[in-house]
DNA sequence: CCCTGCAGGTTGTATATACAGGCTAGTTGA
DNA sequence: TCAACTAGCCTGTATATACAACCTGCAGGG
């Protein structure tokens, strides 16, 4: 069997060091010599391991200083999925969640098939909605796959979201979205404190994590008080080099 | 003044070859060995050019084999916007676009701030409904920056979309999307064949080309009979290297 | 006729080396 | 004291070379 490439190997090693908190955004990454020295690569394989992590945006290097991990903004497109929490308090304003519900369920045709579980088994559920200066703005609601995180239930959410706890768990390896316009139910809409008549943006998201789906999410946004906003720059322009561009932000939720 | 390293000068080199026509997809790129016999670089600077465009979607490479132009499919990751009569006809259904306005029109506030023109300025404007066998699955209602395209409004519509005309006469650098649920408007609502109370799924999108906005567009989706889908895979990962995958579509619309 | 094996082209990776250019800190000199 | 310079570290790029792995097509043997 082939053992992985090198430069590969580096580079998941940093990725290690930094998803497991050891490395943190601003924190001084090896330079290439530092990696020649300490894995016996030579220079040119350390630099590609440091230039694509660039690329993926995990880190930033300025020449003639140094590589550094990348803050949470330019992270944001690497792991797409933003926490909420950290969208609204870098907007300078004040997060809140009211947790509605948070006990297990029994999985519905629609969960299982998105969790690739049992119909009926009993699967991990939290709904709470999310304030943005006490105005909500967001019903989380949540499924997770049985035997991933097994303390989840016992978390406070209002202090700490789903989302910040599981990607702490486990790194974000894939995530999928459906975006649909639709009515709110009643109790959603009065949750959210929606006008009538007012719709709604729902998304759908899964995310995977070593190849298994993890989560099933479903967010509701007020149709207008929220939007969702993705700006694209393809590779290969002139901009693309600029490091301090976010690439991609896509779902700002 | 410092010249683009010799890397990039290749990439553009292949990406206008591709983008003006002469290389289409499936076609063979030139090899490693053919650029570095060509333009005098040295294979690894040839290596670096034609990987980096693999990662950006432009070119598929089989060792052993060849480089080719990456077909629609995957090109698709690096437009990001899909042609709609090109995604109906990938599902094998029958296109069919009805032209309702195709004239100039005074810019609103909305439209000039889009394309950054005067409010009141002659744009082009031109507004059709896509149907997917026959069933109308799409309003898109499209303001272009006036100097741009100036044999615009000369087009048949029905037969080539706008949105393949404009990415032919140049090609997309930046999009920006915004999307929203909302309410339709009366007459939008009956020409979309939708039901009483069912809202819509409303993209707002700008794109730009040469660093200027060339287009503004709204796009209305009946909230039920349609849904933005977008699968995302990290970079890093382990499937990342594996070409095959569609990297990322995002707005499928 | 078919199958095998091999040659040659192509990509993928790794290394050693070289030079240019950016940034920092410390030293030197006015 | 302050300014200018410089040594040293770091990234960015480019080259030459090497070997492994992969695929195709062709030649030769069964």
């Amino acid at each position: 069997m082939p053992a992985k490439p090198r430069y590969r190997q580096l580079k998941e090693l940093i990725i290690d060091r930094i998803s497991t908190g050891e490395l943190k955004p601003s924190d001084r990454v090896p330079s290439e010599m530092d990696l020649v020295d300490s894995t016996g690569v030579s220079r040119m394989t350390a630099n590609r391991a440091l230039r694509e992590l660039t690329n993926e945006g995990y880190v930033k290097r300025v020449a003639g200083v140094g590589t550094f991990v990348a803050d949470v903004t330019a992270a944001s497109h690497v792991l797409e999925v933003r926490d909420i929490a950290a969208e609204i308090e870098g907007r300078g304003h004040r997060h809140s969640a009211l947790v509605m519900q948070c006990c297990e369920t029994a999985a519905s045709d629609e969960v299982a098939a998105a969790l690739e579980c049992d119909v009926g088994a009993r699967v991990p559920n939290v709904m709470l909605v999310h304030a943005e200066n006490g105005v909500p703005i967001q019903l989380e609601d949540r499924f997770i796959r049985p035997t991933f995180a097994p303390a989840f239930l016992q978390q406070d959410f209002s202090a700490v979201t789903p989302s910040a706890y599981l990607s702490a768990i486990a790194p974000l390896q894939e995530a999928e979205h459906k975006v649909r316009a639709q009515m709110p139910e009643p109790d959603v809409r009065e949750r959210l404190r929606m006008r009538k008549r007012e719709p709604c943006l729902v998304v759908l998201r899964r995310t995977w994590a070593h190849g298994e789906p993890v989560t099933f999410t479903r967010l509701v946004h007020p149709g207008d008080r929220y939007e969702l906003a993705g700006h694209y720059i393809p590779p290969g322009t002139e901009t693309s080099t600029d490091s301090d561009v976010t690439v991609l932000r896509k779902f700002n939720l």
